[in-house]
DNA sequence: CCGTATCCGGGCTGATACTG
DNA sequence: CAGTATCAGCCCGGATACGG
């Protein structure tokens, strides 16, 4: 289906922001409340669920727990988990979603280098904003 | 609440993920279901209303007003209203708005390059997922 | 420790109709 | 052409309680 198609697309330099269907279905995913910050804090390596949880501030388990199921069926995560008494999950990043990192990496960063900016705008120019 | 806790989480060189109140209110917005794509429409230049409404396809007039807005008092984009017999309004990207085109075309990039990985992954893993 | 199941409210979203 | 207004539906997301 899209294997070529993808590829001609961009032929003429442009962004192919034509597809505006698959663009917004990986977008809503990764745009979601949580995705991004829990792969973000997978960049340095396993983390467990307890782990995690601690790391993204205000996450609930029902979040993190649906977070991870849905990044490990789109296989960027996966999931190990050890039989052990205190069981104990590990999560990671595969390729796809270490190649995510980048630019979910730079994204953050923006973020956080102009979420000032963005509120101060917010204040200076209210047009019906709640 | 948290609001001295995670100041201090991090502090050796990490990424500044600890803030996740910020970057979960700009990935909030920016990851909503139109924003990105909006402002990668406005890469070019400035953009007419109808135009935008042509560009990205699935978008009511609601949410592409919504989204506009949103960007404006944000900071992101500009809004010219030119007093014509046929109104026109154009909408171009700021500094700010700019700045994040980078990133949004990277993300942009990567959901074009993978989605159908992903899909792939999505049908061979079915842990409870459609 | 690591989840899952259920309840439930709020906000985003689309459709439609109307205005400057 | 460029919006605004209203309404109804759906899904996201939090709290809580329970299971492996």
């Amino acid at each position: 289906m899209e294997t070529a198609g993808q590829t001609r697309a961009q032929a003429c330099g442009q962004l192919p922001v034509e597809h505006g269907d698959f663009v917004r279905e990986v977008i809503d995913r990764v745009g979601d409340k949580w995705t991004l910050l829990v792969i973000a804090n997978l960049r340095d390596g396993p983390r467990r669920y307890s782990q995690l949880q601690q790391l993204v501030p205000g996450i609930s388990q029902r979040m993190l727990t649906l977070t991870l199921r849905q990044l490990k069926d789109d296989g960027l995560v996966t999931r190990t988990a050890y039989a052990e008494v205190p069981p104990r999950v590990e999560y990671a990043l595969t390729s796809l979603g270490a190649s995510l990192l980048d630019t979910a990496t730079a994204l953050i960063d923006w973020a956080t280098a102009n979420h000032a900016a963005i509120r101060d705008n917010r204040l200076k120019r209210p047009s019906g904003r709640a």
